[in-house]
DNA sequence: ATGGTAGTAGAACTA
């Protein structure tokens, strides 16, 4: 039986269109199937269309002004695409977007932050995984290949954070986020990354605001592709790729990337 | 304990 590598990764831009050097050397580097960017920061009309089209990527987005917004860069056509999450909302947020490559389901999404645990946006926060729960209940099969990911402002455990102590209360690492993440996974959901590593120390996310935070490696592991056990026996290696981060211009964020045999 | 930087926008917000 023949078999191919489909090879994904997810990256908090924080804002495209200044990261645009790093993202079309990358996709280039690196030739995914698929990547998946979070806070875009650009309203569709203003979203940098041609530079990937140019290159032969297909491209879907949904973006708003200033804030939020995501989008699939891929090799093959997208199907069945998705873009809204709340069926009843009037002005939905710009932070999910599905399609499907091959037999392969692809849900990116940016999870609010939350700001303060005493705050409304947390609430907001809590209840979007909520939502989430119920569209993947409704959705996605246990049995079918399914990857949900992106930026999803939480870290799962205390080994996925440079300072769990001081940060008990922080809206990413609060026990409640924890555990209603841990309730949207479900039994549906793996986290791959602990699938290929077990250990302390490996993040996605390093702060601007204590600029030697990357140097001492002082992160989260707020960035995640799961799958389903299906996807979970088809994972060939997943690794985070730290040197977008220390490139002139850099996101907080870097690369995640996952190879499957399929 | 607080504020630190970056991006969008052209002041204050989000992270």
């Amino acid at each position: 039986m023949e078999s191919t590598v489909f090879k994904i990764a997810t990256f908090n831009a924080n804002s495209i269109r200044m990261r645009m050097p790093i993202i079309l050397k990358w996709l280039d580097q690196h030739r995914p199937d698929v990547l998946a960017i979070q806070e875009t920061k650009v309203q569709d009309a203003d979203f940098p269309q041609e530079a990937f089209t140019q290159q032969g990527w297909k491209v879907i987005f949904r973006g708003q002004k200033s804030y939020n917004g995501v989008s699939l860069i891929s090799r093959s056509d997208p199907q069945k695409i998705e873009t809204l999450l709340f069926p009843d909302s009037v002005q939905e947020e710009a932070r999910f977007i599905a399609a499907t490559f091959g037999k392969i389901r692809v849900v990116n999404t940016y999870i609010p932050q939350g700001f303060q645990i005493e705050s409304e946006k947390y609430q907001f926060k809590l209840n979007y995984f909520r939502r989430l729960q119920e569209y993947f209940h409704q959705t996605i099969s246990r049995t079918q290949c399914a990857l949900w990911l992106g930026d999803l402002n939480v870290a799962p455990t205390e080994i996925d954070l440079y300072d769990p102590l001081h940060n008990q209360n922080h809206v990413c690492f609060h026990s409640e986020v924890r555990q209603v993440f841990e309730k949207t996974k479900g039994s549906t959901w793996i986290d791959l990354f602990r699938e290929k590593e077990k250990g302390p120390g490996h993040y996605t996310f390093w702060d601007y605001r204590q600029p030697m935070n990357f140097e001492l490696n002082r992160g989260w592991r707020i960035d995640h592709i799961l799958g389903t056990e299906s996807m979970r026996q088809l994972l060939k290696s997943i690794w985070i790729d730290k040197e977008p981060r220390s490139a002139a211009k850099a996101s907080d964020h870097t690369f995640l990337v996952a190879e499957f045999l399929i």
